[in-house]
DNA sequence: AATAAATTCAACCGCGGGACG
DNA sequence: GCGTCCCGCGGTTGAATTTAT
């Protein structure tokens, strides 16, 4: 899995970079004809020099139907900075929620935007915290890596096992600069999936249904589900 | 007017995971 | 159970555009 391009990709005469008008009226004459699906094949169908990735990435975050072209609305800035603060950056989950806007769109706006608005308005993008709480919490955080670096090096003296590379891995994470600009290490939020980054996926998982539409094809369709369930 | 810096956003990349033989 | 195919996701890149100097 993950090893060399994906199939179609791999062709060194295969276009990248930015799709001309053209590309764009084969690719939708091509779908408006066949419908969606099995886009491996598409680029060979449609007579297009591109990867059959590509062309699902262009469909889907540009060419397909009832896509919203225009600017972010105020109600759906809100709603965009409610469900970060609740569940991350689960973009595409976010984009559900947004009739006509894609996970690409909302990702864009938040990263150019919104998270500065909200940093601007003092509040922590990453946390939805004031940032002031923010830097007290990596205050408090110095001064508990500091005591765990003096106690580490006091029980690492003349002591070369195995316990050496834990221990520094742990002087890392406590004393690394990125402790100081994020609050990945801080302990959750009650109330929240998680802090990090990417929350924990132990809440949802993916389930793709492949179902029979009255289209020219079928189709996938993603479902999130707990964890454990079928 | 020239150009450097900042911003935007379309597109790419790598990976995880479901479907299927 | 395993390998392969394919799709979708989140993170990142970089060309194009805009703004500042």
């Amino acid at each position: 899995m993950g090893v060399g391009p994906p199939a179609g990709c791999e062709k060194v005469n295969v276009k990248k970079g930015l799709w001309s008008a053209e590309e764009d009226a084969k690719l939708h004459a091509y779908v408006a004809a066949h419908g969606t699906g099995n886009w491996t094949n598409v680029p060979k169908k449609a007579g297009l020099k591109r990867c059959g990735k590509s062309c699902r990435l262009r469909w889907t975050n540009y060419l397909r139907p009832n896509l919203k072209h225009e600017g972010f609305t105020s109600q759906e800035e809100e709603l965009i900075v409610t469900l970060h603060a609740t569940i991350g950056s689960r973009w595409s989950i976010i984009a559900n929620q947004l009739p006509g806007r894609t996970d690409n769109d909302v990702k864009n706006y938040w990263n150019t935007k919104l998270s500065k608005k909200l940093a601007l308005h003092g509040i922590d993008p990453v946390t939805h915290r004031p940032i002031s709480e923010v830097k007290h919490s990596i205050t408090t955080l110095h001064i508990a890596a500091a005591t765990s670096t003096s106690l580490l090096n006091n029980n690492n003296n003349n002591n070369n096992n195995n316990n050496n590379s834990l221990n520094r891995d742990l002087k890392n994470i406590l004393l690394s600069p990125s402790s100081t600009t994020s609050t990945a290490t801080l302990p959750p939020r009650p109330g929240r999936l998680s802090l990090t980054k990417s929350p924990p996926k132990v809440h949802f998982r993916r389930r793709r249904r492949r179902i029979n539409s009255s289209g020219p094809s079928t189709s996938l369709r993603t479902l999130f589900v707990p964890r454990g369930a079928r």
